[in-house]
DNA sequence: ATGTTTTTATACAGGTAGTATAATTTTATG
DNA sequence: CATAAAATTATACTACCTGTATAAAAACAT
C-alpha cells in the first residue's frame, strides 16, 4: 500500500475515533489530509471500503501480536491467555474498535456486516480452541459455550467498569481477571450439570474449510512451529525465518486451498538457516505437511 | 395520544421493524401512513422524537405486565423471574428493540444515547433487586455485578443460539433456563471468593432518587400492594382497583417529589372498596405511606 | 521528451432531514 | 348555521450527504 493512501488510513482512522465513523463525512477527511475528493475514490471505492481497509491492516497485527505471545509457553498456562485477552481489549480501547464495530451492525452494509460478524465468530473460535489448550478436550462439549459467554462476561464488565469508574481510569487487567475467574468456575458447574445450548460442531458448518482432522494438524503445526520459533527468537534474522514461519502456518490452516508448492518453497528456504534450528524439528514439520496434504485429498 | 398520532406511530415502529431505522426515511413513513410532512413534523419534533415515543410507550406495558406477574407470588421463586426475564426477551425480539437500541448507540444523538442507558441502567437495577429477593440479602455485594454479568450472558446466548438455529427457532425459554443457572453457579462462586466489581452502592450516584432507606419501604409498599392486589384479582372491578394501585405504588417510588395530597386521595378512593380487602392490609399502606413522607423530609 | 498515470478542481445526480408558507380542510363554538 | 380557530396539505426550499463524471494540471516512467 501506497505512502500516501496509508495516511489517508491513519488520518481517518483518527477522525472516526473522534468523532465516530458516521459523524466523519468524507469532506473531513478531504480537508484534514489535504486530497481531492478523485483521490480519494481512486483509493477507496467508498467509505465502507475505507473502514474496511482500517479494520484488517489492524486485526492482522493484534492477530500476529496476540499468537506471539504463545512462544515458547505452554498453551495451557491460563496467565498467558489472560495476557492475550487483555492485549486485544487494549488494541480494541486504542482503536475504538468496539462502538465502530457497532456503528457498522447498525448500518445497512450487508458486506461489512458479514465481514464484522466473521471476524466476531473467528474470535470466538479462537477462543474455544485456547479453553481446549486450557480445560483440556474432556470439557470440550462446554466449551463453545464458555467462550461465547466469557465474551459476553468480558464485554460488560467492561462497559460497567468504565461506566462506574469513568471512561479514563479502566483497569484492564484487574477486569479481564475478574472475568476470568468467572469463567472458570462456569466452565466447573457446566461439566458438572452437562448442559449444552450449542454443540461445538456447529463451528464446522461456519468454517467448512477447517475440517475435523484439519483440527488436529491445526495443534501439531502451532506446536512444530512454536518450537522452531523458540529456537531462533534471540538470533539476530529471526524476525525473517518468523515471517516465512508464519506463512507457512497461515497458508496452511487459513486457506481453502494450500498451495502446496509455494509452501514446499518456504520450507525449502527455512533450510537455508537449519544451523539454527534443531534437525528434527524441521524433519517434522516436513513430515507434518506432507501427510496434511495425503489426507486433504481424502 | 391522538388516535391519528397513534396510528402513525404504530405505522413507522412497523416499518421499523421491517427495515430499520436509519434505513426507513420519513418519506417512507408518509407514503406509508398517508399524511403529511407537515402533519409529522406537528406530531414529532424530529425522526428521533419519534422513536423515543415509541419505546416509550412499550417500555412502559412491558414494564406493567413484568410487575403483574409478581402478584399473588413469592418474591423469592426464581421461576417467577424466569417468567419475567422470558417476558421482557419476547417483546425486545417483537420490536426488534435490541436491533433500534444498537441503532440509537450507534448515532450521534446525546439525548437519545442518554435515553437507552438510563432504561439500561434501570433494567440492570431491577434485576439486582430481584436477585436480592432471591438470592438473599447476605449475597447483596455481588449481585450487582452478577445483574450485569447475567444480561451478558443472556444477550450473547441468545445472539448465539440464533445464529446458530436459525432466527425464527429462538427457544426462549430454553435460552433463559440455561443462563439462570449460569447464574446461580456464579453467585456461589462470588459468594465463595469475596470479589467484587463494582459496588451496588454505585447505584445510589446514578439514581440519587432512590436513597438508601427508600429502598427498604419499596419492598415494603410492593409486598403491600401486591396483597392487595391479589385479594381483588378475582372481583370484576378489579382493574379499576389495580390502576389505582399502581398509581399510588408509582406515583411513590418512581417520581421525585411524590405529591402527598393526590396520593392521600386515591388512598381514600381505595377505600370506597374497603368490602372488598383485607382492613389490616389497608390500614398497613396508610402507616407506611406516613411514615414514608416523614422520612422524606428528612 | 513523450506518453502514461495520478491528482485536482469542479460541477453534477440523487438521496437525506428538516423548515417555511400559503391554501385547504376539519373542528369547535357562539 | 356561520364564523373563528386549529389541523392538514402540497409544495418549494435549505443544507447536507455519498458517490460520479470530466477536463485540466501535475507527477512519473521509460
Amino acid at each position: 500500500m501506497n505512502d500516501r493512501k496509508q495516511r489517508v488510513l491513519k488520518i481517518a482512522h483518527q477522525l472516526f475515533i473522534e468523532k465516530g465513523f458516521q459523524a466523519t463525512s468524507i469532506q473531513d477527511i478531504l480537508d484534514e489530509s489535504g486530497i481531492s475528493k478523485g483521490t480519494f475514490y481512486n483509493y477507496f471505492s467508498s467509505k465502507n471500503e475505507l473502514l474496511v481497509a482500517i479494520f484488517k491492516s489492524n486485526y492482522e497485527k493484534v492477530q500476529k501480536e496476540r499468537d506471539e505471545l504463545l512462544i515458547g509457553r505452554d498453551r495451557s498456562e491460563i496467565e498467558i491467555f489472560i495476557k492475550q485477552v487483555e492485549l486485544q481489549m487494549i488494541s480494541n480501547r486504542e482503536n475504538r474498535f468496539i462502538s465502530l464495530f457497532e456503528e457498522v451492525m447498525a448500518s445497512n452494509d450487508t458486506d461489512l456486516k458479514r465481514l464484522i460478524e466473521l471476524a466476531r465468530l473467528r474470535n470466538i473460535r479462537w477462543i474455544y480452541e485456547r479453553f481446549i489448550d486450557i480445560f483440556g478436550e474432556n470439557k470440550k462439549p462446554y466449551l463453545l459455550d464458555s467462550a461465547n459467554m466469557f465474551l459476553g462476561i468480558l464485554r460488560e464488565n467492561i462497559k460497567f467498569y468504565q461506566l462506574a469508574n469513568g471512561l479514563h481510569s479502566l483497569n484492564i487487567s484487574k477486569v479481564v481477571h475478574y472475568s476470568v475467574n468467572r469463567l472458570i468456575k462456569m466452565v466447573d458447574g457446566l461439566a458438572e450439570s452437562g448442559e449444552q445450548l450449542i454443540p461445538p460442531e456447529r463451528l464446522d458448518t461456519w468454517f467448512p474449510a477447517k475440517k475435523k482432522c484439519s483440527q488436529a494438524y491445526s495443534k501439531q503445526f502451532h506446536q512444530t512451529i512454536t518450537k522452531l520459533k523458540k529456537a531462533i527468537q534471540e538470533h539476530s534474522e529471526h524476525s525473517k525465518y518468523d515471517e516465512l514461519l508464519d506463512f507457512v502456518l497461515e497458508e496452511l490452516l487459513d486457506s481453502k486451498q494450500p498451495r502446496k508448492f509455494l509452501i514446499e518453497s518456504t520450507l525449502a528456504s527455512l533450510k537455508m538457516g537449519k544451523a539454527l534450528f534443531e534437525k528434527k524439528d524441521l524433519e517434522e514439520l516436513d513430515k507434518l505437511v506432507e501427510s496434511y496434504f495425503i489426507q486433504l485429498q481424502d
